[in-house]
DNA sequence: TAGGATATGTTATAACATAACATTTAGGAT
DNA sequence: ATCCTAAATGTTATGTTATAACATATCCTA
């Protein structure tokens, strides 16, 4: 499986922070990264356990598959989409800045996902809005759905 | 089934809203609702379909189910939990106040919901930080997750 | 190189959701 | 009132997403 230069980037970048961190990147992980590194879009679980087959000729359950998914969902790595069920990989992971958080916005047309970080002020509003309440977020995820510029001017 | 008083005017409010706008709150919606309006957490289709059996003594096929959920979302009585795949009753459908888009504290403790509105500015900013890149929003909904004031202070 | 922790394999099944087509019901037009 | 149409519901089957439970393999460390 080809990698193009910032695709690669990202992979190295992993790879560099899983030997810090003491995170075991295994070779089955680090061909499931590569797979959702490569897509174009974000993936079901069951697209993935496709792909797998198809690029390794090589089967992956889907128990593997999901463990999979949470070992790097967990490192941060990759984000999951729970409004669609799907994976993608996280489009922060070569900035410099800090990774905020993630924030998606979800064309229901074309099904392009686009992450952006939210701002500090907003998210800092946000969060003091909520913990008036005695409420402490975990990790607030937006996903937001509408259409993107594409398909507003087609 | 017996609401309560103010349960019995969130019903009361739907059913005049639905002669008011042409909606169709036929026999087995307004059952449907009633148990979403009684339940004191957000159920899962399956839940509800258990106690409509229960309380009713009559089979609700999962097909209806979600076709009723359908309804009652898409008229906005009722949300989707998208994390959780759950459904509960608007909080908000008797207030005076205009709904606001929802936003709910979920416990990953206790698995309390709280549907809270977000306030005007704070969604203003939102929209217009992400309209800067030709996105159009559909309708948000932010789910959050974390720990409500009782888990935080056992 | 033994032993414990972590990861993966395997099988089965639970939980969530929709497709496709038949039948019934509600409400308006004649 | 009767017909007509659209909306709602029934029915069966199946698709999709996710986890339980237990076995085996692999890695790391002492
Ligand atoms: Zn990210
Ligand atoms: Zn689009
Ligand atoms: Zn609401
Ligand atoms: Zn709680």
């Amino acid at each position: 499986m080809n990698l193009s230069k910032p695709q690669q980037a990202v992979l190295n970048k992993i790879e560099t922070e899983c030997a810090t961190t003491g995170l075991r990147l295994t070779a089955k992980r680090q061909k499931v990264l590569t797979i959702l590194i490569a897509a174009t879009s974000p993936l079901s679980a069951y697209d993935l356990i496709s792909s797998y087959q198809a690029i390794y000729a090589d089967a992956l359950s889907a128990m593997s598959a999901y463990r999979m998914l949470d070992f790097l969902t967990e490192a941060g790595f990759v984000h999951k989409l729970s409004t669609t069920n799907q994976y993608l990989i996280c489009s922060h992971l070569t900035c410099d800045h800090e990774h905020e958080v993630p924030q998606f916005l979800i064309c229901d047309s074309c099904h392009d996902v686009q992450e952006i970080g939210i701002r500090k002020g907003l998210q800092d509003e946000l969060e003091s809005s909520i913990e008036k309440s005695g409420f402490s977020l975990n990790s607030p995820q937006l996903e937001l759905h509408g259409l993107c510029a594409n398909c507003n001017n087609p």
